[in-house]
DNA sequence: CTAGGGTTAG
């Protein structure tokens, strides 16, 4: 297994004989010539010490080769060593320093983006009076750019402008750059446009510039403006446009413009193999890029990283430890950029071994310096529940980024622990959007779906732009909360800031509006969407499944297999409960057998739930067992769960008890269950067995479930307890509660107690009736909106018989459209009249 | 002298 071929392979041994490899020898003894060999400070440093003896060291020649040799090492010392020699020589020789002194100086430290070095050195070279040069500013851009530091890089413009060298070709390409790389892709586009002569680099500069500020589209078609044009694009041209059609995801863009590449003859290399690698990845086409790769004849470094860190992307963790294999054997030696996607598959597999193995070989290989892979470990050991490991190194960190900080937020929420990931996220200097986004998801995982809502909000004040991922889960939490004027100003929201609806995003979004109700509103988004995966069409049949319109949904689902895609798992609780709530006892029936027969799914256990759910509501108590019986796999407490609600809507009490007795014996905590078997009892009126299964669920320390509704009114979400007298608005909604009752029991409603629970007097029971948590949540609704205006409710639970026909008859006499949805579908209240034809 | 491939967190 790939789990074990890491330690026997990777260990410094391999990184240790590279670095002893022998140095070229040389006969050549001209001081110049010897310098050419000399590969560290430690060399140089003799050589120095060696022309001074000599006297060489006033010779300008001399002292300038020794410079570049220094500034070519490119590690900070040697440019101190460097700055420092070049000083000594102005002093000796009356500022005699050249300006090629000054740009290996300032080519230096661009080369370890010291951006602010090399500007600095530059403005000394302007105050010793020294004219730079077009070989200066090049060097000067690219340092800036490395270090995005814009406002010097807009300096240097000014001073390229001033001095005349606007003209530059060279120049003007290194501007494009610089101002794509700041993301100012319009003033780059203005240098582009500005110039009189433009090579292949223009070009390829400005189309790689589009795609990297996001604008991938705009970059493939000015390649091919670039060709109409007349210039011929080469291999880093080819790159460009490829990585270009990477980000868009476009295969069939990225082989026209992979065929039009070859029809001009373009000499393909190694790298333009690798983005073609990576693009074929990238667009989910992972058959091609192995094939490309297993036929590359020498497999470079970068390929291999590259179909690694893809196939992690991808979740294959396996086939990226294949490819560390393949590497290994063909003797490629691993750098950093392998160990992080080998920590990372590490992590995806929950491998702690390997993972363990992996931080030992940064050790040892002197890596840890370097931010990712600590990053990429606290990742890694928290996805194994080390979270002690993952702390150790965080504290250890000198550099702490936002990652890290982000990093051990995700792991704590993944661990269980939110309570310690808000804490960090309090506590961390800066937080980015990743961070909110972590923390945002972790509320509505923990359906804490206010907070959420309130939490975004937080964090627009903030000044955050709020992306996709903002978004899924702010949609989701909507959803949850049923809240209509929120989901439609959340969609607004995506239409006004030009977020970008991906697949999940719309398909967030028409769940969105189908659990508030606006199943108009859901399928026209659905509707639009250009690509639909398994997910978005489950999105639309679950939309139906709420307003239980079964058949509806099985037309969607007919035109999901018309259009090629395969169904899941999913789809079909989807569909079935659709078929459920829509009282489809012989489509369902079919969809279920056709399962396995026509799409080779075999049943889930919850698959079995929906159909006990099914036969059970249409009182086919008999056939419901029978099915439960004839399971492959052993029902569990939710199956006889099923029953048991079918059981107390048909009052079926021998059944009921025999299904309870099966959970007993499934020693099933299940508290919800006790509830419902209680309920079950109290609605036949079996009080001392009541009384017996509270005392069960007291024992356990179990309550019930408060019912809880709520209303959204001007954008906030008002929340009702059953019997809760403390709300503060109380004062006006018991006269409305009051005004509610007198007028729908001269309507003819006679208050169902079968839903009481407790032994108490009739009175007492129809008091407690009249406060369960959706007539308040009405009454509300009622004095806090217009005429007309529909009310809409969300419960937790399921809706009562008693709450369910007093909607009806409150839709009637007070010429309102009601709409409830509890934690199954959606009732339609509208005069008198409710969308469910009371079958729930 | 200018442009290009692989890099962690949601």
């Amino acid at each position: 297994m790939a789990a074990t071929s890491l330690s026997p392979v990777i260990t410094s041994h391999t990184l240790n004989l590279l670095a002893n490899q022998p140095q070229p020898k040389t006969n050549d003894s001209s001081p110049i010539a010897t310098l050419k060999n000399c590969k560290n400070l430690v060399q140089l440093r003799k050589l120095h010490s060696q022309f001074t003896k000599q006297g060489l060291i006033h010779h300008p020649p001399t002292v300038t080769k020794l410079i570049s040799t220094c500034t070519e090492m490119g590690t900070f010392d040697s440019l101190v060593y460097a700055k420092n020699i070049l000083n000594q020589f102005r002093q000796d020789n009356q500022n005699g320093a050249t300006l090629f002194m000054y740009n290996s100086l300032i080519r230096g430290y661009s080369s370890i983006a010291l951006g602010n070095e090399a500007v600095w050195v530059y403005l000394e070279l302007l105050s010793l009076g020294i004219l730079p040069d077009k070989y200066t500013f090049p060097f000067l851009l690219s340092a800036c750019t490395k270090v995005s530091a814009s406002a010097e890089g807009f300096q240097v413009h000014g001073s390229i402008i001033k001095m005349g060298f606007q003209g530059d070709m060279f120049i003007s390409n290194s501007l494009i750059h610089f101002y794509a790389e700041c993301g100012e892709i319009v003033l780059a586009r203005k240098v582009f446009d500005g110039m009189t002569d433009r090579n292949v680099v223009s070009w390829t500069t400005l189309i790689c510039g589009y795609a990297r500020c996001g604008f991938a589209k705009e970059a493939v078609e000015l390649f091919f403006e670039m060709v109409e044009e007349g210039t011929r694009p080469n291999s880093v041209t080819m790159v460009c446009v490829i990585s270009a059609c990477a980000k868009l995801k476009d295969l069939e863009l990225g082989e026209r413009v992979c065929e039009y590449i070859g029809e001009l003859g373009v000499k393909v290399n190694t790298l333009v193999v690798n983005s073609l690698v990576d693009m074929y990845m990238k667009c989910g086409a992972f058959d091609t890029a192995k094939r490309l790769f297993d036929e590359c004849e020498e497999k470079n470094l970068v390929v291999c990283n590259t179909i690694m860190s893809n196939y992690v992307h991808a979740g294959m963790a396996r086939e990226a430890l294949a490819i560390l294999d393949e590497m290994l054997r063909e003797r490629v030696v691993p750098d950093r950029v392998t160990i992080l996607s080998t920590i990372s598959a590490s992590a995806q597999l929950g491998n702690i071994l390997q993972g363990k193995c992996c931080h030992g070989y940064v050790l040892r290989n002197g890596l840890e310096g370097w931010d990712n892979i600590l990053n990429a470990l606290i990742d890694m050991y928290m996805k194994c529940g080390k979270q002690e490991a993952a702390c150790a190194i965080f504290d250890g960190m000198a550099n702490k980024t936002v990652v890290s900080w982000n990093s051990l937020i995700a792991g704590y929420i993944r661990n269980g622990d939110v309570t310690s990931a808000w804490e960090v996220f309090n506590n961390m200097p800066e937080s980015d959007l990743v961070s909110w986004n972590t923390i945002i998801s972790a509320l509505v995982q923990e359906s804490m779906f206010k907070e959420a809502i309130e939490l975004f909000r937080t964090m627009q004040n903030c000044g955050i732009k709020a992306d996709r991922v903002t978004m899924v889960s702010v949609a989701s939490a909507c959803g949850y909360l049923g809240a209509l004027d929120l989901a439609k100003w959340i969609h607004a929201y995506i239409k006004k800031n030009k977020i970008p609806c991906d697949i999940r995003l719309s398909t967030a979004l028409v769940d969105m509006f189908a659990r508030c109700g606006d199943t108009s509103s859901a399928m026209k988004i659905f509707n639009k969407m250009e690509k639909k995966d398994v997910s978005a069409w489950t999105a639309a049949i679950g939309a139906m499944a709420m307003e239980g319109n079964g058949n509806q949904a099985i037309e969607i689902f007919n035109k999901m297999l018309r259009q090629g895609v395969e169904p899941d798992g999913v789809v079909f609780v989807g569909l079935l409960t659709a078929c459920s709530h829509g009282g489809l006892v012989e489509e369902g029936r079919d969809l279920f057998k056709s399962m396995k027969s026509v799409h080779k799914i075999s049943p889930q256990i919850v698959h079995y739930g929906c159909m006990v759910d099914l036969l059970g509501r249409a009182g086919l108590m008999e056939e419901a067992l029978d099915l439960i019986k004839s399971m492959p796999v052993e029902p569990n407490d939710i199956i006889w769960g099923s029953l048991l609600a079918a059981c107390r809507m048909h009052r079926n009490v021998d059944m009921a008890e025999y299904a309870a007795e099966r959970i007993k014996e499934l020693a099933s905590d299940r508290t919800g269950i006790q509830v419902l078997l209680s309920n079950i009892y109290a609605s036949a009126g079996k009080w001392s067995d009541v009384a017996k299964v509270r005392l069960q669920l007291k024992e356990k320390g179990a309550q019930k479930v408060p019912g809880s509704s709520s209303i959204e009114i001007n954008g906030e979400t008002h929340e009702f307890t059953s019997g809760d007298e403390s709300h503060p608005e109380m004062v006006h909604l018991a006269p409305m509660l009051d005004e509610m009752h007198r007028r729908v029991k001269a309507a003819g409603h006679v208050p169902d107690h079968s839903n009481v629970l407790l032994n108490v007097d009739e009175q007492e029971k129809e008091y407690l009736l009249s406060r369960h948590s959706e007539k308040l949540a009405m009454a509300f609704g009622l004095i806090s909106t217009n005429r007309g205006m529909p009310i809409r409710v969300v419960k937790n639970l399921r809706i009562c018989s008693d709450c369910h026909s007093f909607a009806k008859l409150v839709s009637k006499t007070y010429n309102r459209e009601i709409i409830i949805r509890d934690n199954n579908r959606f009732h339609f209240f509208q005069r008198g009249v409710c969308s469910c034809k009371d079958y729930w």
